[in-house]
DNA sequence: TTATTACTACGAAAACTTTCGTTTTTAACT
DNA sequence: AGTTAAAAACGAAAGTTTTCGTAGTAATAA
């Protein structure tokens, strides 16, 4: 069984964000991939990372005396999690009002609409009940 | 021009609810509806409510004693701007993402993946580009 | 070995959100 | 008018998140 990890905020999202994205990363690197989008002081970045270390959303290196952290939850898992109470949240679950709002928002590609519609195809096989 | 609004917090999201579902209600009436789904003092939907009001989220008729409060944004127009935050925050702006998770996530009804798909067409024919 | 630098650790302040006790006001009733 | 009931207003505490200054520590250079 899965320890559930707690959600994570805002702040700490964006980090993950650039572990994500860059794979197992310090304190300063990931800081300077903040700096490049908003003013944000290294102790700070470093705290919020001990924070999420703490919580379990990070892991870390600790041979080196810089602390290689990496992200203890997948891309994907995490997204499926906010998604999940972002839904219940403001569409009080309905995935298709959902679905409906961010097509409508942004254009997809065609490549893009076309992965979709597979989804949907599928998804429609199974749902034999209704 | 429209005055741009804050974000509601989760909170406030929640009396959103209440006055989309039901319409201008007193607070009395709101905190009643909250209280079917979670222990919440009258004083709390109160201030809540006078900050909503502070913000510009919500109006107020003070005719009578007891103050009617009705949503100042519509539904739509709230889950749309959440929905853009939160893609931004969470996808990086990737609509398709999202929506791959969420139809993924729950299963939709045939009404509703029918009505996707329409969506999903109509979007295709506009998008000559690519 | 001392000085410098780059890092972690710690604590606390600041900002934001949520909660509710107390007071004041308003209306209704006697 | 005086009393009571229900509501609004107010202020502040509690909880959470974000921010950063300061101190301590390890590695490096002189």
């Amino acid at each position: 069984m899965g320890q559930s990890l707690p959600q994570p905020t805002e702040s700490e999202l964006e980090i993950l964000h650039v572990l994500w994205d860059h794979g197992p990363s310090s304190v300063r690197f990931v800081n300077e991939v903040l700096q490049a989008q908003r003013p944000v002081g290294y102790t700070t970045t470093l705290k919020l990372m001990q924070i999420m270390h703490d919580k379990g959303l990070l892991e870390r290196d600790e041979d080196k005396r810089t602390h290689i952290y990496t992200a203890a939850i997948s891309e994907e898992k995490a997204q499926q999690k906010l998604l999940s109470r972002f839904l219940q949240k403001t569409f009080k679950g309905s995935a298709s009002k959902l679905v409906l709002q961010a097509l409508g928002q942004q254009q997809p590609s065609k490549a893009e609409l076309d992965e979709i519609r597979a989804l949907l195809d599928n998804l429609e096989e199974k749902d034999s009940n209704g």
